[in-house]
DNA sequence: AGCACGCCGACT
DNA sequence: GTCGGCGTGCTC
């Protein structure tokens, strides 16, 4: 008798286990690892699917059930991937189906089809997740079908018609009486066509390489056949592309193909002409604005081996390439690399897993390396390899300049621009260039405050400050949505010096206005950067409307690469050394350097000017100097000092409650147990603390982080707490999430 | 997650 | 006496 080994596709934890199914007569000899099948399962055996994972010689079983059918001609993922799959529910406490979710994204086996145009016409609920639940339930029976749509639209914001067709196999009555009914709307969306135009491609050869690119492409070259990590030091304009370029040609010419990772950011028009015009119809590109059919179509030409350079975003990472050659992670330190949901990967980490799977070098790079990178190149575990000089000799590195703020209000500047950086700004007015102004921490919000009696406005469901937009004159909760009227006078004492304080981008742009009237500015952040390709199009604008000031958040600091843009100004480099993070000084250093290396790219030389009230800051004068090596050796030791990463892991683990004391007494519970259990490890157990947004509609928020070197008994013991947790009642009231080094400690 | 079993209150 | 509420427990 032969037993296939399934996952099922049961999100619940209380069913995260491997179940064992016979195998029919007839698919004994067609059934491999990999493949979709339709299992009876439970009391009731309706059929859900499993996904074979093992064909193990016995079952502890008795009674096994029988596979019903086969779902999938071909293998959805290769033993590889399945490794990788054990790897990620291990590493990062999640459950077997959602890493396997994670490593083989939605509607991979089904059939997929061409589509042309521009304009892709299709569906999205009318109605709010809750009412389609309502509706779901109401036409489960009746009309099996349209649920299926519904089910599949609450899972994804958009689907094109020809996408839910071929997914679920349904004509487009069942889609139209969904949209007579009112459940959604059919509208048409501009889609990222065709990821690549190949009419506008110009072909493009391998440059002569600089010295310094000569020897990181042969070092590199040399390991092609070897699991070996490369970090690559490149400061900004350096060529770090050219060498990646000429890599992956040898790569290719030894019939190999490569993966090339970028953060969502990067992935510009630009970006990816740069390797079509290298590598031709040989490249397929993945980012989250693909449709579900367009993303089909380009992991058949990965699978098929017909594209052989895989250029993308985070989930790139498992792409299922055919022969795989070299992983290449550009801007490594990006904290985008990190995924924020179960199972919350680092992009790193997966891409060195697959590079040692498959014996082939891995090359990081970066001109502001993460600390934890730059700590294992200097121990040894890494190759550094440093690009020191520009490649283009035109391009000088910009003069910077520190603006103390204590003394421009001790002489009597209230305004967001010391005198210095409104006199430069006039200059650069004057002379018809452009100018970038950054204010830190995104978002950073106009708050609600009393100035008579101190009084805050905060939300009443996660007591976070509202924000408070102009145009529309209300309040808004960043987190959770509530939004409410404007203030006139303080609810606490009455007074009418309720104003709005702090700085937003919309402050800076008002100010801005007063001071040059005739200047044109732009704005560009979260609320400017909503819809599609906006931040595409807000960049453009810039570029080619000639806009005299760009006004913007992090979004201004990657990728811009400018000629005429000679200044740029840092409004408060204080919001991000004073954030509530051990990476504060890191993030500090890495925005600082990106954006003076954003000034004085052409042929003009260029100047930056860093606002701040702590002038003699260290972080600041070495990334306005680029110094990264003596950033490093500074903050290294503090994180040694302190137990910091890259020195430990921080685990955290969330309890989350409507009942604010089963949320401590659970964590409380957990937290001596640790103590217990970890007397033999080197473990910090910390807390349990409420987390920084303790309530979050209205829910209440305890955590316990553990600093740690994370090895195998640590995960074991928290693993094995969480499915123990799971099983009991007490998973009714208080949900438990763990992760390994959070980018955020919110 | 779903589905069945089972043990209590309100009905023809 | 029975119908149905949802608390509890299991799923190869």
């Amino acid at each position: 008798m032969k037993i296939a080994r399934v996952i099922v596709n049961k999100t619940a934890r209380a069913v995260d286990r491997l179940f064992d199914y016979i195998v029919p007569e007839a698919l004994r000899d067609v059934l491999q690892i990999g493949m979709v099948v339709n299992v009876p399962f439970g009391k009731g055996n309706t059929l859900i699917e499993g996904y074979v994972v093992d064909f193990p010689e016995s079952s502890n079983v008795e009674n096994l059930k029988e596979i019903a059918s086969l779902l999938s001609n071909e293998p959805l993922f290769d033993q590889s991937l399945l490794d990788l799959i054990y790897f990620m529910k291990k590493r990062y406490f999640s459950t077997y189906l959602l890493a396997l979710k994670t490593v083989v994204p939605y509607g991979l086996g089904l059939s997929t089809r061409q589509d042309a145009g521009k304009l892709l016409k299709g569906s999205q609920l009318a109605i709010s997740q809750d009412d389609a639940f309502d509706v779901l339930e109401n036409i489960r029976d009746k009309a099996p079908m349209q649920a299926r749509i519904i089910e599949l639209l609450m899972q994804n914001d958009f689907v094109a018609n020809c996408d839910i067709q071929m997914i679920l196999g349904c004509g487009i009555s069942a889609i139209k009486s969904l949209e007579k009914k009112g459940v959604i709307e059919l509208t048409e969306i501009e889609v990222f066509r065709n990821p690549v135009d190949y009419s506008k491609i110009e072909p493009t050869k391998a440059l002569v390489p600089t010295k310094e690119q000569a020897i990181a492409i042969n070092r590199i070259a040399k390991s092609l056949s070897d699991f070996h990590v490369f970090l690559l030091h490149g400061v900004t304009g350096s060529g770090k592309t050219e060498v990646f370029l000429q890599c992956i040609d040898m790569v290719l010419s030894k019939g190999q193909s490569a993966i090339v990772l970028v953060p969502e950011i990067s992935l510009t028009p630009q970006m990816i002409s740069r390797f079509a015009g290298r590598f031709g119809k040989k490249i397929a590109v993945l980012h989250s604005r693909l449709s579900l059919g367009e993303r089909n179509d380009e992991y058949k030409r990965i699978k098929s081996g017909e594209a052989k350079v895989v250029i993308g975003v985070r989930s790139a990472v498992f792409a299922p390439v055919q022969n795989l050659g070299l992983i290449v992670m550009d801007e490594e330190h990006e904290t985008s690399y990190k995924s924020q949901t179960v199972p919350a990967y680092h992009t790193r980490e997966i891409a060195a897993v697959r590079a040692k799977q498959s014996g082939v070098p891995l090359v990081l790079a970066s001109a502001t390396p993460s600390v934890e990178s730059y700590y294992k190149a200097q121990k040894g575990k890494y190759e550094l390899l440093t690009l020191n000089t520009r490649a283009k000799e035109s391009a000088s590195m910009p003069n910077v300049q520190i603006v103390d703020m204590r003394r421009e209000l001790a002489d009597g500047n209230r305004s967001l621009f010391s005198q210095q950086l409104a006199n430069e700004i006039r200059a650069n007015l004057d002379a018809g260039r452009q100018t970038i102004l950054f204010l830190n921490r995104r978002g950073f919000s106009t708050f609600i405050s009393c100035r008579s009696c101190g009084y805050v406005v905060k939300c009443p469901r996660c007591n976070i400050a509202l924000t408070y937009h102009k145009n529309k004159n209300h309040l808004t909760c960043h987190y959770c949505g509530y939004t409410q009227r404007n203030l006139n006078a303080c609810p606490e004492c009455s007074s009418n010096y309720i104003k709005h304080f702090g700085t937003g981008t919309q402050k800076v742009e008002e100010e801005l206005l007063a001071l040059f009237p005739e200047a044109s500015i732009l704005r560009m952040d979260l609320d400017t950067v909503s819809a599609k390709n906006s931040h595409q199009k807000i960049l453009e604008q810039f570029e080619k409307e000639k806009i005299d000031i760009l006004i913007g958040t992090q979004m201004v600091t990657k990728g811009l690469d400018f000629e005429n843009v000679t200044l740029v100004g840092v409004l408060a480099a204080d919001m991000s050394l004073n954030q509530d993070d051990y990476r504060a000084n890191e993030k500090t250093f890495d925005i600082i350097t990106q954006v003076s290396g954003r000034a004085g790219r052409g042929a003009h030389a260029g100047r930056a000017v860093i606002q701040t009230y702590m002038p003699e800051n260290s972080v600041l004068n070495l990334a306005c100097m680029q110094d990264y090596s003596a950033f490093y050796k500074e903050e290294i030791s503090l994180r040694q000092a302190l137990l910091y990463p890259p020195l430990c892991d921080l685990l955290s683990i969330v309890f989350t409650s409507f009942n604010e004391n089963a949320a401590t007494s659970c964590a409380k519970q957990f937290a001596t147990f640790l103590q217990k259990e970890f007397k033999k490890e080197q473990a910090d157990i910390l807390g349990p603390s409420p987390c920084s947004f303790y309530k979050i509609n209205n829910k209440y928020r305890k955590r316990i982080l553990i600093k740690c070197k994370l090895n195998d008994t640590i995960i074991r013991t928290v693993s094995d707490y969480l499915a123990r947790h799971y099983k009991s009642k007490e998973s009714k009231f208080v949900t438990v999430s763990a992760e390994t080094n959070p980018v955020h400690i919110l």
